[in-house]
DNA sequence: CTTTAATGTTAGTTTAAACTTACGTAAGTG
DNA sequence: CACTTACGTAAGTTTAAACTAACATTAAAG
């Protein structure tokens, strides 16, 4: 999971990401909204998030075409929302440990 | 955004995050719980997570506790939503797309 | 006001990973 | 079956960032 969160860390790896959240494309138009990456790069970039099963590939003839396995990014969510979620647990530890440093 | 990404996705710092989950703790405790990593690479780790606003700092004496603060995580929170929920028109381009390429 | 405890900071080294160049492959086309 | 198109892969280089060792700082205690 945290191989995840890594995959998508990469500046370069998050502009695919975002670039194919609300569509499908090919390898090389993937590759044409980069101008400082080559398509190679891309092309490994894309193998990391497909291990990853973020990405889900269609073949079409010599075309591959990548869009964004929705699915692949419940467990970071499920991980994201243990933060966003306030415990009470949490709360009770850190007042109880305020109260021990103030002996 | 991305750079909080970042700050999460470094395996000891997600560590530390982990431990902070639930409790406060001072500097060198949170230093005490990995064994093959120094304390001034914690500190390090800690300022990185500070910066990006995901831990807090109380202070008390010449003690440091740290806790995670969960409002730093709703920016990625937010969008990691947009890829979790699936889009309308997400969907509406796949299929347009898939027509095109049959053709 | 020196001393200690807890922590932060800086410089320099090591390590990991992103990138480029060159080559390989697989599916159509004439 | 040569040729092209679209893409993947591997080797080697470059770049970024994690780590260590040594020094600095800040707050209490004697």
């Amino acid at each position: 999971m945290i191989q995840q969160i890594q995959a998508i860390s990469d500046p370069t790896r998050f502009a695919i990401l975002s670039l194919l959240k609300d569509q499908e494309l090919p390898a090389g138009e993937i590759a044409e909204n980069f101008e400082n990456i080559t398509r190679p790069a891309v092309s490994q970039h894309i193998r990391v998030l497909k291990d990853q099963h973020l990405l889900q590939e269609r073949r079409e003839g010599t075309r591959r075409y990548y869009s964004v396995n929705t699915k692949g990014f419940s467990d970071i969510r499920a991980f994201l929302e243990e933060f966003w979620t306030p415990k009470l647990q949490k709360l009770k530890t850190l007042a109880e440990a305020e109260e021990r440093t103030k002996k």
